[in-house]
DNA sequence: AAAATAATGTACCATGAGTATAAAATGAAG
DNA sequence: CTTCATTTTATACTCATGGTACATTATTTT
């Protein structure tokens, strides 16, 4: 992605936190970002596909950060559970996603819909495999209706919150109080053995939903044109994840913890370099490959 | 309220409910309710207003239905309760009022958003003491949290359900579900004896949040309105309810039991009617003084 | 240096919210 | 029935905004 497009984004991303997006004009974009109208539109084909682009980055941030939380720790252990689920409310909170998912999801034009309801989706699905993590294999069948369950305290919650209290919200307090409310919730599910909407959702989920997939050979040439661009400069480690990456990736049998563990670190080498935005990408395209192999 | 207005209100929202608000145009609803545009702005002093006038009327059916499902029955029962809850979510979600209310709420003008508040406000604190009433004063010192997490559960799996099933959603299963989850999750509450956000909430809905209130004497001089303006008629029944409420409201000590069962078939017997309309408001502001005597 | 690509500026179109106002319709009071 | 006041209509207008078109000017790439 072109690093000028991320400096509207960015400009675009602040204005509609600050406005809301139908108060917004294209003409406040340009303004902040110092762009003539052409060049806006030879970004985006329309002030809705920059939102989506906005809407994809927070995702893409958020989908990083829970992930970091995740490595090298039990995916038992409820505390990062907690910890991740408050990450992705906090990053909707803080890019004022949730405002907009809503305002788009209704009302808005169904391309839009479209976008924000497979980013919900994906949260979704994604919280199923975790609750499973921490719960066992006794709450499968009620591993959907529990995400559905949980997700709506956790959504009202900060909704009330953000009424009724001015000071700044700690998600994580909110998201533990949750769990806690599930830690009741489930046991008698479980007890019971009945489910609900989660059936539903889960065969939603199988047949309408299925991810983009990220291939061997397209995360290969990523990385090897990234290698290349690299020549230049004198980021050494950098250089030497982005080989380890390269060549664990083309074994024939990856060994997926080890390339998951110096992800991050090949991230965050890059912190501040103008690679930083491609590093990013690349991390994040290998985060949903290892997703897609562990299945 | 003229009745014109009423039909204006009408039409909009129907155009609102088929294409969003945002897709209506103001042209869209002089086509729709065949007036012109000089009379629209006599009506509303802009879209939004006219938007909130939809909002109160469909909060106040709402509040009448859900009402009328009380009226002589135990306020302990489970099952009313759902019933009620499931009725102001099909309310709201027949009129995509939620929809309206989110997107209004978020990226919305500030006006409106004060607007939307205070109706879900309104709904909640309906909702805490309801909880009350059929869980018993032991969970007093919860209904708050209780009501918070009730209402998360419910309107998120309603959006589940909606999503992922095309078949028409009966609210009262969805209901009872969630409150069964409640059944749950409040006796530990009680036992803990732990609070969270609901104290917030409550301090906030006293502070912050006091109803308009509906004074005797306005509603007399309303009713004896009503009353001349019926004079012509020969609506037999209606005449008497309009007599029966005005004595007993008139009496020293009123008779609130008798006056509440009147309301109901005062506001029926003029079903049809010119006088529909204003007979609704009489007996939702009805409701809404007997409710404010019984606190 | 030449060619290709990206960016700018400007003018333009269409739509929709809201205003202004004069003319017509309606309704009530004498 | 007439008169006066209010409501309604019709029409024309302003203004903001999203989006298009295109000729001109940087900036890269080769």
């Amino acid at each position: 992605m072109n690093n000028r497009k991320r400096q509207v984004i960015i400009a675009s991303q602040k204005l509609f936190i600050k406005k809301g997006f139908q108060n917004t004009s294209i003409q406040d974009i340009l303004d902040e970002s110092h762009i003539s109208k052409g060049t806006f539109y030879n970004y985006f084909a329309s002030k809705n596909e920059c939102l989506i682009a906005i809407l994809a980055m927070g995702r893409e941030q958020a989908d990083v950060r829970k992930h970091e939380l995740l490595i090298g720790q039990d995916p038992t252990d409820k505390d990062i559970l907690a910890k991740q689920i408050a990450v992705l409310m906090q990053v909707n909170r803080e890019q004022n996603l949730i405002p907009i998912f809503e305002s788009i999801f209704h009302s808005g034009e169904p391309e839009l819909k479209e976008v924000v309801m497979k980013f919900h989706l994906n949260e979704l699905k994604w919280l199923t495999k975790r609750i499973v993590d921490v719960y066992g294999e006794a709450s499968k069948p009620h591993c959907f209706d529990a995400t559905i369950l949980l997700f709506g305290m956790i959504q009202h919650m900060l909704h009330i919150w953000k009424l009724t209290r001015e000071d700044a919200l700690d998600p994580v307090q909110v998201v533990k109080y949750a769990i806690c409310q599930l830690d009741a919730i489930l046991p008698i599910q479980i007890a019971n053995g009945d489910t609900f909407l989660g059936c539903d959702l889960a065969k939603y989920l199988q047949r309408n939903f299925n991810n983009k997939v990220v291939t061997k050979e397209y995360l290969l040439e990523q990385l090897e044109g990234f290698s290349e661009g690299l020549s230049e400069d004198n980021l050494q480690a950098g250089k030497e994840y982005t080989n380890c990456l390269l060549t664990s990736l083309q074994e024939e049998i990856p060994h997926y913890y080890i390339i998951e563990a110096i992800v991050l670190p090949f991230n965050s080498s890059f912190k501040g370099t103008i690679h930083a935005a491609e590093a990013q990408e690349i991390a994040n395209h290998l985060w949903l490959y290892i997703r897609q192999q562990n299945v």
